[in-house]
DNA sequence: ACGAGTTGGTTCGGTATGCGAACCTTGTGG
DNA sequence: CCACAAGGTTCGCATACCGAACCAACTCGT
């Protein structure tokens, strides 16, 4: 399974591997769309606003990668629809970074809010071992290469 | 600032946002070699393995962007070294989580890790206002567009 | 002083990828 | 019989991406 990430160029590391399955320009909206209820083709469609042809491709991709689930509820004519499976449900908290940083950074009012018990999440990263919050305070440990010394 | 989601196709959407700055092959591959120590050109080169006219126009983006700072450390010849922003530093929980995924389903074993406190950073994303963590249980709540009914 | 090497890029030509528009197949409604 | 919808595929063009070469300014070895 680690084989992944052979053959990408630059540093081995699993944020280029998640960015090879999921960096490119509609892979994260596609998930995005599906987890707010969009499973058939023609709503990722209209919400991504991918091109047909480009979203058939990605969708096909993406269930390859195991990120979603292709689900047939019609023999004739042939249809299907998506679903997250656990590797694309473990995405969400990539959207949510994402949109805090968007909501942060480009937007100034957010369009889409994500709720539980009520209220509008504003969520931190907290370390499963000691409970802080991660962010600042964080040395970066690489096994076996040079870091570059910091100018 | 809300200009950035006008002309984006899809659903307008801080995540959209967010990828139409950093969504592409190489700006996150950047912002975390930047946040390695790697300040100089050569240097994100090496660690991204990205074409170097790539590099050269996608650093002058996220310079743009407001991702990164240029600072020139020498008239003659013109040098210069790249430095994250506020902005580029809030992209580090994006990397966080892109980088948990990656390890759960991409590596078996992860290359780079996160430390602090001397031990290795496993985080969860935890709701600020009841202290839970995210991931099941949410709602997303769309203000004023249609979601599609779930099938 | 002279050539080789380093840094931080730009230029060039070919290829891969992305794009919009049109088309296709099966089924439904009038 | 015709129009329309879903879920794609095919086509031709435009952009983006890529590796390699080139370049200007400086430094280092001799």
């Amino acid at each position: 399974m680690t084989t992944r990430l052979d053959g990408l160029p630059g540093r081995r590391c699993s944020i280029a591997g998640a960015l090879d399955v999921v960096g490119d320009r509609w892979a994260l909206l596609v998930v995005r769309e599906v987890s707010l209820g969009a499973h058939r083709f023609s709503e990722i469609l209209r919400g991504t606003g991918a091109p047909r042809e480009r979203l058939a491709a990605r969708l096909g991709e993406l269930v390859s990668a195991g990120v979603l689930e292709r689900r047939p509820y019609s023999e004739n004519p042939p249809r299907s629809d998506y679903h997250l499976t656990k590797a694309g449900r473990d995405l969400l908290p990539v959207l949510q970074a994402l949109m805090q940083w968007g909501d942060r950074h480009i937007a100034d009012q957010p369009p889409v809010e994500l709720h539980h018990h009520g209220h509008r999440i504003t969520a931190s990263w907290v370390c499963d071992v000691c409970g802080e919050r991660v962010g600042r305070g964080v040395e970066h440990h690489v096994p076996e290469r040079r870091v570059p010394a910091d100018g």
